[in-house]
DNA sequence: CATATACGGAACTCGGCAGTTCCGGATATG
DNA sequence: CATATCCGGAACTGCCGAGTTCCGTATATG
């Protein structure tokens, strides 16, 4: 939904010279987006939504290509803060940390607007490129460092996949809820780190 | 769902009346489905690429939400054979057993295609319906039945996740080749089995 | 051979959306 | 208050694709 703050709803007081109004934009693209994918998406939707002229759309975007790369882009790590990952002091510790409603949440958005663009990845290496840093890399990223650091402390083996151990959740969650369209809940998270993660990083699930 | 016309009552003259191209047009649209998507895919693409009129795919499908709806629902089993699959002995075996060039291929078409319609399947229900029986379901049978014979034969035990187990191997072939936009080999998959799936089975890697 | 039938293909309508233009009004500044 | 600036909104253009119609032709059947 339009995560704007109630406050600046109101009647629009000064006219702001700079493109002030570009994040706020750009998030009710994301949710259009979301909700109705690319093509059905129309810069006539966002305009509204966003209460905006679709000319100042164009004054700031060349074209709706433009208008969701950028958007996409922008997605980067609104949910994530490298600076305060937790550090539970065990692997399963930190990746339990990490399954919270709001991070939850904000997977499935990113899901729904990977959904929603996912057929123009192949034909865009630029959209691809965008979708890869903002939607994709965030939180294997966060992942690598939990990985990194149970090896350091010598919890798993050091020879450790870890690449292909930061895929499995972000891969478990995609396939539930794109291809299986079942969202995820905490237990799913939860058992998909002890049964599978966990285990595969032969660490017995504690 | 190719439903046959009505049985006729009236005399078959003139050319046949069965829809015997119906399969090659729906392989067409497939094609061009995974190439370029729902939107991107026109009715005329298929029509010419399939050497056959435009009018002629609307005496057979109204609309197509439906020409697509068929031809995904269609897809099914082009690449499994239930009846035919490998029974090596060990829960490894087979399942590197079913990684096979064709098998892959065939993978990577459906999951194109999966891509394609991706945007469509939160808002469709019936297409959603098509895909999961098409596309993600015979797959999951196969390793339903790996996992089954694995448990009689004592190889892994009986509480093991069989439908979480299953879900492995598909999840990452598409999180890699959709997220990530890297085609899956050989290498990939059996590292896949290896590393992830046979350790949460709780089966050391053979 | 005659003919009913379906087919390929071309031409058409029609609606929707990307992108453009224009204008009245609100705003900030001096 | 004067004015330069930017915005929201509405009207407009042009294009493209879904769906329709029509016709010449191929073909199986009798």
């Amino acid at each position: 939904m339009t995560q704007v703050d109630e406050a600046e709803v109101k009647p629009r007081l000064g006219r702001k010279r700079d493109h002030t109004r570009d994040p706020e934009i750009l998030e009710v693209a994301l949710d259009v987006l979301a909700e109705t994918g690319y093509d059905g998406m129309t810069i006539d939707m966002v305009a509204t939504r966003a209460k905006a002229g679709k000319a100042t759309l164009y004054r700031r975007w060349p074209s709706k290509a433009d208008l969701v790369l950028d958007a996409v882009a922008c997605m980067k790590s609104k949910d994530i803060d490298l600076d305060a990952l937790p550090d539970t002091g065990t692997l399963r510790g930190d990746l339990v940390a990490m399954v919270k409603p709001p991070s939850i949440r904000e997977s499935e958005r990113k899901l729904k607007v990977m959904a929603g663009i996912a057929s123009m990845i192949a034909r865009s290496p630029e959209l691809a490129a965008a979708a890869q840093s903002a939607l994709v890399e965030p939180r294997a990223s966060v992942n690598r460092i939990f990985f990194r650091r149970a090896i350091e402390r010598g919890e798993i083996p050091a020879d450790a996949d870890v690449e292909r151990l930061c895929m499995i959740g972000p891969a478990m969650v995609a396939y539930s809820v794109l291809m299986l369209g079942k969202p995820v809940d905490r237990e799913f998270l939860v058992s998909t780190i002890d049964k599978i993660i966990l285990p595969a990083a032969r660490l017995p699930t504690a």
